[in-house]
DNA sequence: TACATGGGTGGAACCCGTTTCATCTGTCAA
DNA sequence: TTGACAGATGAAACGGGTTCCACCCATGTA
């Protein structure tokens, strides 16, 4: 940066020389609490403006055995539905003055180990993971720093560590019973990739009524237009499309307009997670609503209760509701 | 023997105890390097494993003078634009060994203030910001701290701190020109608010000609549907619509599709960024594709250099161009 | 008047790795 | 045989705050 010669920066030491006090006294007037007579306080403040000192946050953690640094480790911030959860994250965790540091793992639990360990070493007091679903080192790792660690986007009260999220087998039932209230019979299931996702795997699994068609594409908006190609010439006669998350769900759309398939006339279509465009695409997209962002706040509460006051969360399962709009409709 | 009351960490000293050798040995271990006689390091390496060690981070930057951290500004994490950003932003940084902060800010300077304060007092190394428009105390705040920043999403070779990112105005005008080249004349503009949002305002200031109608809206697909109504109100005979971002135009595409009005027929949209998606919507959306991943490298690259090397990184333009898809045809 | 109180401060230990410098040993060239 | 030298290792200083404990002095109380 600005690089003079040799400015060193300003440490207590400094400050307390200039001010003519102990080192202690800069102390205790950087951290408030005790008392401090007006003059010296004074004295120290002008000390502190004068050399620019500015404390050094590396001593301040040693002492304090806190980072102040929780680590998420997410499949991918490039997708919408994460990014609302990281956003609300962020915004909680801020309010209990811990700072978020990120990375994406891609999905891939190796990777994920790979990064947990680089935040671990970072000095991160707490994690935050997606889905239940670890590398074999994991846990090991975690026991050898025994930090928190707080699983999202999936409810199981049996997992080791906490989770705060959903059901995502009834999530997918849900969906599945909108469809089949409104008679359709002959319904697909399109979903991104099941390796390593088991949120995904929880709600195709979910699905496992005979006679439905089960597809599986890339994540994305092109998959899911790749998706219903290959499904409309499987299966012709098909009049519904369920999507486990409505990116796909949109793409899905997309794609049926493109071939001038009329949704919901001659197709249904429902999504999962209702993305705050899902309520404005045409046709605006019927799915189960997935409180992405009450979520992230849950977890930050979690996390913070955790690592300010030692107590492990509960396991916490979010509600999910259909919300029904104008691309299904009854038979 | 119930119970040990604290099982505090072990450290440096604990390990070299075990080990029967010095902490400089321990240390010479832990970070390779430096010679170590083969029996002794395995002393050490089982004296670790016992202990089960991890080296303090605190006490490790404290010495180092280096966080390995680099905060990020964000206005929202909320959104696909800055996701990619993000997401890019943080693996390239990764491959430095550096680790990405985030903190978004709602796009107001003075939360962004704050943030910034909160961040430098993590003791982050750089700090990442978006756009040039910044709260007053901002500069004296990076200057007590001394800290690289640099701005992105703009370009602005007069900026105080480097910028990487795009002529703005000139991307508008791309934009622009296409529709015109178009035959089209009777063009609105449809942005998202331009208070405190400098990029914005730089498109929207740039489409300075006489006769086009500027409306601003909220910045969502909400915002953009509820702006094309009033648009179709205020102007009837329009034959385009160009929006400052491509949600907007996805918005708009919907909100057309609705009120039946057939693009590209007889309205024309192109937007600008090329979200992932745009090329997937119906009608394919046309666009000016602002290159967000690159951008993530670009800045992680200029931050690892600045504070790698102190190379203080040049002001970097990015390409755009105009990618012509489905929603926009000539008059 | 004598002693307990408590506010205000300073000295120094402490947290925990890293690093410098000195020491010691074994080996190789002279 | 001995000096030169490289390899291995330890003692101690260091970096920058925080905090414990002792001490001083000015009231308040008996």
């Amino acid at each position: 940066m600005t690089g003079e010669p040799v400015k060193k920066r300003a440490n207590v030491r400094d400050v307390a020389r200039a001010a003519q006090v102990s080192v202690a006294t800069v102390s205790r007037v950087l951290n408030g609490g005790v008392r401090v007579a007006q003059p010296t306080r004074d004295r120290v403040e002008a000390a502190i403006h004068q050399l620019r000192f500015v404390p050094n946050s590396a001593a301040r953690a040693m002492n304090s055995g806190r980072s102040r640094l929780v680590g998420a480790l997410i499949p991918t911030l490039d997708q919408t539905i994460f990014a609302r959860f990281i956003d609300a994250l962020e915004a909680e965790l801020d309010r209990h003055s811990l700072s978020l540091t990120v990375a994406s793992t891609g999905g891939d639990p190796a990777r994920e180990y790979d990064r947990a360990a680089k935040l671990l070493d970072l000095g991160v007091e707490a994690l935050v993971v997606s889905g239940i679903t670890r590398s074999a080192g994991f846990e090991a790792l975690i026991d050898r720093y025994d930090v928190p660690v707080v699983a999202t986007s999936y409810h199981d009260p049996g997992y080791r560590f906490p989770t705060v999220g959903y059901d995502n087998a009834a999530v997918a039932r849900l969906a599945l019973d909108h469809l089949t209230a409104l008679c359709h019979r002959r319904i697909a299931v399109l979903s991104g990739p099941t390796t390593f996702n088991d949120r995904t795997r929880s709600r195709v699994g979910a699905l496992g009524t005979p006679g439905l068609i089960q597809m599986s594409t890339e994540f994305s908006f092109a998959g899911a237009a790749d998706g219903v190609d290959r499904l409309l010439e499987q299966a012709p006669d098909l009049t519904a499309i369920l999507c486990t998350s409505d990116i796909l769900a949109q793409g899905a759309l997309a794609r049926l307009a493109t071939r001038g398939i009329a949704v919901p006339d001659r197709m249904s279509v429902i999504g999962m997670d209702d993305l705050p465009s899902s309520a404005h695409v045409f046709p605006t997209l019927s799915t189960v609503h997935l409180p992405a962002k009450r979520m992230g706040q849950h977890t930050a509460e979690a996390v913070a209760a955790w690592v300010e006051r030692g107590q492990v969360p509960p396991h916490l399962c979010l509600d999910a509701y259909v919300v029904h709009r104008a691309s299904t409709r009854a038979l």
